[in-house]
DNA sequence: CGTCACATTGATGCCTCTCAAAGCTTGTGG
DNA sequence: CCACAAGCTTTGAGAGGCATCAATGTGACG
């Protein structure tokens, strides 16, 4: 992870960049795909809106991560982007993305790298996501986001947790309380400690 | 999609092969990873079990599919892999990967549209387990599967397919005797027919 | 022809969604 | 510094839907 992880950002310094104000929107479904991004501050949501007008949040991009990797491929951007707080981002156009596949083979590596993260962090989503009891499934997608000491720093609100993993806000705060009541974790504002794993 | 569609298999004429027999398995959760794979034929099992003992599957790999990519830079499988069918695979050791990805600018684009492909398929899993009502996500699924003449093909039961969109296989056929009755498909066996949608 | 797994339908209970209301926090402007 | 607004947090009550258990039907395969 490390050994190219210091290469990612040397990968971007000569690309051009965008900054983004809160709530601006770099793309839209169904736009045509022009570039490879790479966040480099702030914060962004990728999002869907399904049929019945329900939102869904696909992903949310943090500073350091790569994003649209797999609209380089597509036809259309299949999910909308929207910045949640000011972000500055930079982007290398299709052509120069293949480009660079062909001719830097550290770029290549990292990008290879980067994917097949993603992919992991998707499909542990899925996974959370049909993880039927509330208790169970916030107790797991907290469990994903602690570090080994059992702390995990939520990045916004409790409210946008929820969406993250499915559930309504109520059933979140519900499944906290009682998990707070049995001892499972301990909240401060939205730093959480869990307790150890009892195997 | 197409331009590099064809390259992939020649790029995996050269790799050792693997045959399992149904029920095989290929590796386990905790395994250390060794090689990327492809699946020349048959039908292979991701799956992960739960703490309470559950399984879910989280990936169901096809032909001509590579899959375990996600392990190149991880020190532990995370799911197991059983063959569903007999199958016949090919694969390369983590080093050729790496040196691969180096010295073959075809095998780092393939290898990148694969891994785009499958995230983009990951994420759209996610979204749909967020569907829930039965109906529509069993509606919403077979869309995903389906042509543009609305025909869809399952590639195994009706019982796995409710495993895989993360339902009950009984809430499935409930679903599906429903979606029927209401005319918004019609089946033969493993074969359905979507009705066009209203928009 | 027996076995095994899939397919189908019924009844019941629990859990989460939804609607609702109130307290709490944060930010903004006068 | 206060007042107001907007959004997050928290708890309550009700209803609908899916999981679960259970039983039977239906192939497929040896």
């Amino acid at each position: 992870m490390q050994a190219s992880g210091n290469k990612i950002e040397s990968l971007w310094a000569d690309a051009q960049q965008v900054d983004l104000a809160r709530g601006e929107r770099l793309f839209l479904r169904g736009d045509a795909p022009q570039a490879l991004y790479w966040l480099e501050t702030g914060r962004l949501r990728l999002s869907r809106c399904s049929i019945d007008g329900s939102e869904t949040n696909m992903q949310t991009v943090h500073a350091g991560q790569t994003f649209a990797e797999a609209s380089l491929f597509s036809q259309r951007y299949h999910c909308d982007c929207c910045a949640e707080e000011t972000s500055r981002l930079r982007f290398l156009p299709r052509e120069q993305v293949l480009e660079r596949l062909e001719t830097n083979s550290g770029f290549a590596l990292a990008l290879t790298q980067q994917l097949a993260l993603q992919l992991r962090q998707a499909r542990l989503q899925t996974e959370l996501s049909h993880i039927r009891s509330a208790k169970e499934r916030v107790l797991t997608a907290l469990r994903l986001q602690s570090n080994d000491a059992g702390q995990a720093a939520l990045p916004s609100s409790w409210k946008d947790f929820a969406a993250q993993i499915g559930l309504s806000h109520e059933a979140v705060y519900r499944a906290l309380a009682q998990l707070e009541k049995d001892g499972s974790l301990q909240r401060e504002s939205r730093q959480v400690q869990l307790r150890a794993l009892p195997d």
